[in-house]
RNA sequence: GCCGACGUAGCUCAGUGGUAGAGCAGCGGUUUCGUAAACCGCUGGCCGGGAGUUCGAAUCUCCCCGUCGGCUCCA
């Protein structure tokens, strides 16, 4: 029921940052980064203690790229980003006065009346969630006081660089039931030239957003009339979404899939019997009628290839059926969560899904291992990182199936090699699931492919199959997505290699570049003999000087310019400009044309 | 959905109550040039939408729409 994909369900937070690299975590230059950022954390909340009277402060921790702390203002007060240079003054400040980070070991009681005393209650209540007898702990820091475990620097001098980035606005415990608090983020650094370095690392990121080299580069748009969350592929865009999807279905075609189609919507009826009403209706658009009847557009495929295997009574012989499709569907997401093709409405979903018996799902989970891994390295991802999710508390299907099915994950992933974790209780409450994680070019990770065992649906819709005893058996289905939504991959695609796609997904792999127009006709010719080779070449600019032809080339990331002057034209030649490698070189047209074939074949 | 910020030309942005601006892109012309921008000119705006305040609103107020940053990484 849980859906085969990686896009969307994968990831807590709107944006998959949530899975975050843990290289600036930790020891950096003999300091301990993340007390470095709680005491800037302390030392932040006391600024805006001072600043705001009457805050009450929420929590306010080390995280992964510096720290924050969430405040409840007074009535009518509120903290927006053109207030945090006077955050960061009065921190100064503060820091003039250098006070001492001093701990104190209080019992429950003092510590509880000494928040009341100050009209905490976020602190209150975090004192009474600490179980009876442990040690409680406050620092005082100048006239700010608070709950906490430590440890932190000795004085405030001691925070050498910060620096407040944003402001949000978070629930208290991130449950909407709570009162929404405002939170400050900062980061703090050892010294003047890392946090330098972290605030450039930031803008460089801001670089390679996707949404960016996605109008940059005229790959594809998200027009607001259109809808929220619905993506146009423009020309460029397509030509790279059509070089992934060929590939995706000759490796399935060898792989043994067989390729089908399915509508956008199906009459209702089959999405309660599905469950899908029941599990996932909120993810699901509302009805269509139609002549009386009422349809949902589809948020899976599940159902329609299940239709398929039970449109003929199906023998042992003819499984594993693996029935594969590169299928459109719709899911609500709220408003506050869309994010670029990161994550969309219009999913285009690389699903697939296995019936097979239960002798054969061990074989059938080494295989899709198989492709994933070639899949996401041919596209550039080597490092994988796998998890394995088993049985939950609640659970649908008998436990001679869970097993059945761990003991699978848990085989074939051992007899890939691949290393694994194990999260025991997070599985689906269909089935146990294996989700291959990928490292992109600035270190964050990404769900892309997910293996999930299916004991329910079969279940739903009776499926049999006439086993060699002659007798009806249920088969074992697999949910499988390896890119996740092609959406999703291309975005990340573009942020990993920061729109230079690699030469074979290139939209525009060569593109000609004339001295002068007298050239012109050469080039055309150039252009000719590449194309048949089925290399993707493009005509010069006429009228455009060479240098502003070869920085327009430049700047849409086309691999190779190839320059043609005078000299060239005599020669036969063209003068290959490697944007990526920046080297040039002289090369005839017909050993261009096989190069440049040869370089789409290997990849 | 909720909190906050933002919304001015295709893009990046300036303009804080008094005649809507710049650069790039586009279009037209001139130039025909050897590895990241030739030169001149022109077009282009319901200042996100609506309501209000005002003699006068891109600018102030309210509502709506959209975008962006976030919404446990637990003292």
């Amino acid at each position: 029921m849980r859906p085969p994909e990686g896009s969307d369900y994968s990831c807590r937070s709107s944006i998959p940052r949530s899975e975050r690299p843990p290289r600036m975590r930790g020891q950096m230059a003999g300091v301990d980064l993340d007390v470095l950022r709680h005491s800037a954390a302390h030392l932040m909340a006391a600024a805006v203690c001072e600043l705001f009277p009457g805050a009450e402060y929420a929590i306010g921790p080390a995280i992964e790229e510096g720290f924050y702390y969430d405040f409840l203002l007074p009535e009518g007060a509120r903290i927006s980003d053109s207030d945090l240079p006077n955050i960061e003054q009065r921190m100064r400040e503060i820091q003039g006065r250098d006070p001492a980070y001093e701990r104190l070991e209080v019992d429950r009681d003092a510590a509880l009346l000494e928040f009341n005393r100050r009209s905490q209650r976020f602190k209150v209540e975090l004192i009474e969630r600490i179980p009876e007898g442990e040690l409680i702990t406050c620092y005082r820091t100048g006239d700010f006081f608070d709950l906490c475990r430590g440890p932190h620097v000795g004085r405030a001098s001691q925070i050498p660089a910060f620096r407040l980035l944003h402001t949000a606005g978070a629930y208290w415990h991130g449950d909407e039931s709570q009162p929404m608090l405002q939170r400050v983020y900062g980061t703090a650094f050892p010294s003047a030239s890392e946090l330098e370095e972290y605030l450039q690392r930031v803008e460089m990121a801001r670089q390679r957003d996707h949404r960016r080299l996605g109008r940059e580069l005229d790959l594809f748009s998200l027009p607001e009339e259109l809808g929220g969350g619905l993506v146009l592929w423009h020309p460029r865009g397509a030509v790279v979404r059509t070089v992934m999807e060929d590939y995706w279905r000759r490796e399935h075609q060898r792989a043994g899939y067989q390729l089908v189609y399915t509508p956008h919507l199906a009459r209702e009826r089959l999405w309660e019997v599905s469950g899908h009403l029941g599990f996932f209706a909120d993810e699901m658009y509302g009805p269509i009628a139609v002549e009386g009847d009422r349809y949902r557009v589809k948020p899976m495929s599940c159902p329609f290839h299940i239709l398929i295997y039970r449109s003929r009574p199906r023998s042992y012989r003819e499984l594993p059926l693996r029935l594969a499709e590169i299928a459109s569907v719709y899911r609500f997401q709220r408003s506050g969560t869309l994010h670029g093709l990161l994550r969309v409405r219009g999913i285009t979903q690389d699903d697939a899904h296995i019936f097979c018996t239960e002798e054969q799902a061990e074989e059938e989970i080494v295989g899709v291992l198989e492709l994933a891994s070639e899949m996401l390295s041919r596209f550039g991802f080597k490092e994988l990182e796998v998890d394995l999710s088993t049985k939950p508390a609640k659970a649908a299907g008998e436990d001679r199936m869970w097993e059945l099915a761990e003991a699978a994950l848990d085989r074939a992933l051992r007899r890939r090699g691949m290393e694994f974790k194990v999260n025991p209780g997070e599985g689906a409450f269909y089935g146990p699931k294996v989700d291959i994680h990928i490292r992109d070019a600035m270190g964050r990770r990404w769900q892309c492919s997910t293996v999930q065992f299916d004991f329910n649906e079969p279940e739903r819709f009776d499926l049999e199959y006439i086993g060699p005893d002659g007798a009806a058996h249920r088969p074992i289905m697999v949910h499988r997505a390896l890119l996740g939504s092609l959406e999703r991959f291309f975005g990340v695609l573009l942020e990993h290699y920061g729109g230079a796609l690699p030469f074979w997904l290139s939209p525009e792999q060569v593109r000609l570049v004339t001295v002068s127009d007298d050239q012109l006709p050469y080039a055309l010719e150039v252009v000719a003999a590449l194309e048949a080779r089925g290399i993707r070449a493009s005509r010069p600019r006429p009228g455009e000087t060479m240098p502003a032809q070869i920085r327009d080339g430049e700047m849409a990331k086309v691999p190779y310019l190839a320059v043609v002057g005078r000299r060239e034209v005599e020669a036969g030649q063209v003068n290959l400009r490697d944007t990526r490698g920046g080297s040039k070189t002289l090369v005839g047209v017909d050993e261009l044309a096989a190069r440049l074939a040869e370089e789409t074949e290997q990849a």
